[in-house]
DNA sequence: TATCAGATTGAGAATCAATCTCAAAATAGA
DNA sequence: TCTATTTTGAGATTGATTCTCAATCTGATA
């Protein structure tokens, strides 16, 4: 397939690529197979979930390459509720999501808001500069819809707490 | 003083009683301690750095109160940057702020626009109930300011993490 | 005020993510 | 190929948060 999607993710990993090697760092397989998981994502992914899903990665390896790719500004972390970090690449075009979190299922989903980000590109505070933002907008998906019925615990709903860009 | 800031914070203390009190939960010291400190904040501040302040209450009681403070809408987790969480208190009038965070220090001060809150709260997803939002703008103190020298380590500055609400 | 069911507490253990250590292995360039 | 550097990963360590549960406290009622 060709969406644009797989054409950002695609170009993300060239430029992710080249930036490793202008900074000096050596083409490791490990190394390689975070980045290219990165790359397949649509969201973000915790780093314990890439070390899960990575076999023959260690965990600081993981932990390391992430580090570096922020450091390269490659990924960015992302707070996805519950304490949860998670990491997503930085399409080198600007382009970029922000989230929605179910605050009752954890579900993740992303949107994009043009009129959003120019409000955002208006604000200027003196002695501060701006160099990236998070947004995070927090509630009820469909499947948890409110009232809750005054039960004592919370039966979260099964599936996974990431959901990949449904652009709504 | 009577200022605006000091003004909200014994209506929060108020509102926070009252709730309390409608949950059902008893009236205790240590749980007391606990709102009084949050009360007294003007910006987050960490769970661990409330149970070093707060003696003669376990630590366990401090995550206790935090955690049904949030079930009750009173307090809410703000991000501090570095995996670092934080909780400020939610005022009834619904009046809040957002967080600038020094990626090199960690210095976080307070921001309002009212023009941003109208973006966010034009925005609307089917299915998706937004209940809240949080908003975190990364960047680079004026002490802070680039570009680094190539140095190796990364000397952080020194003083508090967390800046109240400097409104620039 | 006495009583008691239910709420609350806190010391310490347990959990869990993230970081650190450092000897061994891999890489890039000569 | 050779070697200086970079990179790796198993396991130990750290640090924050959660859990456990017997002892204590509270509020409501008699
Ligand atoms: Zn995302
Ligand atoms: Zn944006
Ligand atoms: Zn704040
Ligand atoms: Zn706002």
């Amino acid at each position: 397939m060709s969406t644009p999607a797989r054409k950002e993710a695609a170009d993300w990993l060239t430029h992710a690529e080249l930036k490793i090697h202008d900074a000096g760092l050596h083409r490791s397989t490990p190394r390689q197979k975070v980045i290219d998981l990165l790359a397949d994502q649509d969201c973000a992914i915790t780093a314990l979930e890439m070390d899960q899903r990575l076999s023959g990665v260690g965990r600081a390896t993981v932990y390391r390459a992430i580090e570096q790719l922020e450091d390269l500004g490659l990924v960015q972390k992302v707070d996805l509720g519950k304490g949860a970090q998670g990491f997503e690449k930085i399409d080198p075009s600007g382009h970029h999501h922000h989230h929605l979190v179910c605050e009752h299922c954890g579900r993740v989903q992303s949107f994009e808001d043009e009129r959003l980000e120019k409000a955002i590109h208006r604000i200027h505070r003196r002695g501060f500069t701006v160099e990236s933002h998070e947004i995070t907008l927090r509630g009820r998906c469909s499947d948890c819809a409110r009232p809750e019925p005054m039960s004592v615990s919370r039966p979260a709903p099964t599936g996974s707490r990431i959901n990949a860009g449904a652009r709504l």
